[in-house]
DNA sequence: AAAATACTTTAGTGATTTTGTCAAGTATTA
DNA sequence: TAATACTTGACAAAATCACTAAAGTATTTT
């Protein structure tokens, strides 16, 4: 349940792989496909609608390719997906497109409400950076376990 | 983004309609249809995959209908959308029907686990019995705002 | 026993969404 | 001016969703 698709995945795939290069030299679209084996025709999509968001900016020409607009430390994963996925929506009746009619007497409507916000905290915490971080320690330790709980306070 | 299927949210609306019944006299199929708005036949295999979940009972002849094999506090809401839509897999890499071939050395993997088990902790949290708590609160005081509030602590 | 009520199970199906591919561009620089 | 790289829009196969339909089985009241 509650899958993201593989837009979302691939397109904070390509931002993280963005991020790892040299923010002068831009990374081009070809070593990202190869790298995270999704097709360009497919990232392309996908960058493009990042591009327009303002997330990347792309860079013309031979030895062109793309760079990211902010510093890593700027870019919540929360912003990524909302441009590939729209808002966290548990149900349709949580989209702002959509709307609902019970609001005021449905209680699942604030459970979904509530676990939505919940996720939108999260994501909006966790930045590129944070990414970068959690696979220069990755390398180091060779662990998994330990990292993933520096994240939030699971209680 | 991360919407659930109509048939989790039938799910819980139908076992909060239960819940609000006498825990005695069961609650028929027809009379959940009719007040969620649901066609009895959708219900019908929503609430066997329940039933066979050992979440409620049938009781069968007239009169009868369905009831609560647990009480509302001891049912959380993670439990029964699990046995509907299956257990928490942002991507199709952390269900555990499917696998990974990269988790070692995957950073987006850990941060989609991260986020799977703190939605997780969440849903298992609540129970019925809240549910049932805050529509008390909701008739008395006429807001939501507030009330979704009390549910974790959202920093 | 028979009829009514109510749950049980299995198939099937149209609509929608996802996950891409394809083709034909436009822009920039060596 | 050729090569490289990004840009855009249309389209389509596959998967999933959200049901409907139909034929049962079990229980109780009359």
């Amino acid at each position: 349940m509650l899958r993201l698709s593989t837009k979302g995945q691939y397109g904070v795939r390509a931002m993280f792989e963005i991020a790892k290069g040299d923010p002068e030299k831009p990374t081009n679209i070809r070593q990202i496909a190869e790298r995270q084996d999704v097709s360009v025709a497919y990232l392309e999509q996908i960058l493009n609608t990042l591009r327009r968001a303002g997330l990347i900016q792309s860079i013309k020409g031979p030895g062109g390719g793309y760079i990211l607009s902010k510093t890593p430390s700027e870019i919540a994963i929360g912003e990524i997906l909302k441009e590939l996925e729209g808002p966290v929506a548990i149900t349709s009746c949580l989209d702002p497109e959509e709307g609902c009619s019970r609001v005021e007497t449905c209680v699942t409507h604030l459970l979904w409400r509530s676990l939505g916000e919940k996720i939108q905290d999260f994501l909006n915490t966790i930045t590129l950076e944070d990414l970068l971080n959690e696979e220069a320690l990755l390398k180091e330790a060779g662990t998994t376990r330990t990292i993933s709980l520096t994240w939030g306070t699971t209680g």
